[in-house]
DNA sequence: AAAGAAATTGCCAATCTTTGCCAAGTCTGA
DNA sequence: TCAGACTTGGCAAAGATTGGCAATTTCTTT
């Protein structure tokens, strides 16, 4: 077995658990533990993964909280909440998810407009267009704490009444290899669903999200979405994005 | 299983649930007793959680609720959320009503209780008991900017869905002529049918609810209930309330 | 309500196991 | 043959388990 072919294994496990073990994989490989111990040594300088004592796990295995995400390239979601605040006219039915790319984009929205309908499953965008909208609709659910959105079966049945004229949805991670992932199977049905539920769906990705890997891939794409980026795709996941049926947006 | 897959998972038990035994993480782990408090030990130096015997707590400490100081009664809200809290047991199904008796309540709760199931339609209510509760259903619907709660047609149909062992809810008025009354059509359904969906409601009504009379007349009440109070009735009211179905509760 | 018994838990020390790391040896393909 | 890659073996360090004991909590009984 090629090193590179150890290489590929050790990355698909690790992208598929959150951690391998070296024990796991000296018998998946079938190599000695010296030599797994180099291989994951060689892919963490790489940053394809982090080296654990006893194993490797993966560079992201939780999605960070909330507060940080906020915080984490700012400016370029706040670009990205300005376009889309551009192109939904006033008086237009919104689906909005849960994040805080949306929320950037939520809170753009509420500067501009005064007649929108509002469908979301984020409490604090809830919050946000309450005062600027016509009639916000907050979908019911399962409270997920660190989120502050609602998730779960009642969220899509309830979600499942409604029609929007857009769509505002956010993305755990895009990725050349798995292209758009999440990091929770709740999380990437709702959203799927909400892209089903809207004329316009607009995915909202900023930098951040760039080569990172969630837990989840997200179900081929129903129909025709746009894709707002605030800087330039990475060209791999720009050339495996060219046969799905996104139309990129860099704002 | 590796350290770092261990304490992932600790991490995820103690965000799902506010608080998490070494008994059951040992048998989640697979692990000695030793293993599981020496993670918890090292999670604490990081902040991650709280270590406490016999397990570990969730270190969020839920964001301070914005008390609004220049609420009315505030002392006899808290003295009926206090009752509240300790009829309550812990791991009862609780459906609770927006408004600020209900939400003083809904403090109370979370200070003293850790597994509670929630089904509330108020934003505040649902935030304030996420972390003290095995879990938060907001109950969908058009959000009422005012009361920062969910109302109408779809919280009704949610709210259908489910049955409760308690219910809190509060009033809009009470006076000798029209007993129990309400400010609108939809929160008098809503609340109607929350005593309806619970097997022991509790209408909570501090005294500055005496007297009275808001523009919707509640429907007579489906079964019996508890009316807690937090000062003596006044005379008329107590005799009009003698013919109903409802033992008052003096706290 | 209080006292005692039983169970649980924290903490420590000794022991066993696993892992990291290094050096030397072995294999393989050009 | 030789250079690179892999394995093997050994040792020290880190990690995990076990058992013991005291402190704490919980349950019983009076």
């Amino acid at each position: 077995m090629l090193p590179s072919e150890r290489h590929a294994i050790i990355l698909e496990e690790v992208s598929r658990q959150p951690a391998v073990s070296i024990r796991a994989l000296t018998e998946r490989l079938g190599v000695s533990r010296e030599t797994v111990r180099k291989d994951i040594e060689q892919l963490a300088q790489e940053n394809k993964l982090n080296q654990v004592r006893g194993g490797a796990t993966s560079v992201r295995t939780h999605e960070p909280p909330m507060v940080d995400r906020t915080q984490t390239n700012r400016e370029g979601k706040e670009r990205i909440g300005s376009y889309v605040a551009s192109i939904v006219p006033d008086g237009a039915s919104v689906i909005i998810d849960s994040g805080s790319t949306t929320l950037a984009a939520a809170q753009a929205l509420a500067t501009n407009h005064q007649y929108l309908t509002i469908y979301t499953n984020d409490l604090t965008i809830a919050s946000v267009l309450s005062p600027a909208a016509s009639e916000v609709t907050l979908l019911g659910g399962r409270l997920d704490f660190s989120e502050n959105a609602t998730m779960g079966p009642d969220t899509l049945d309830h979600l499942s009444q409604y029609n929007a004229e857009y769509a505002l949805i956010g993305v755990g991670g895009i990725s050349a290899r798995t292209l758009f992932t999440d990091f929770s199977l709740e999380g990437a049905s709702l959203r799927h669903m909400m892209i089903e539920r809207s004329q316009r769906p607009l995915l909202l990705a900023d930098s951040s999200k760039f080569d990172v890997i969630g837990k989840v891939a997200m179900k081929p794409l129903p129909l025709d979405v746009s894709l707002v980026v605030d800087s330039e795709l990475p060209k791999d996941i720009f050339e495996a994005l060219s046969s799905e049926p996104v139309e990129i947006v860099r704002v």
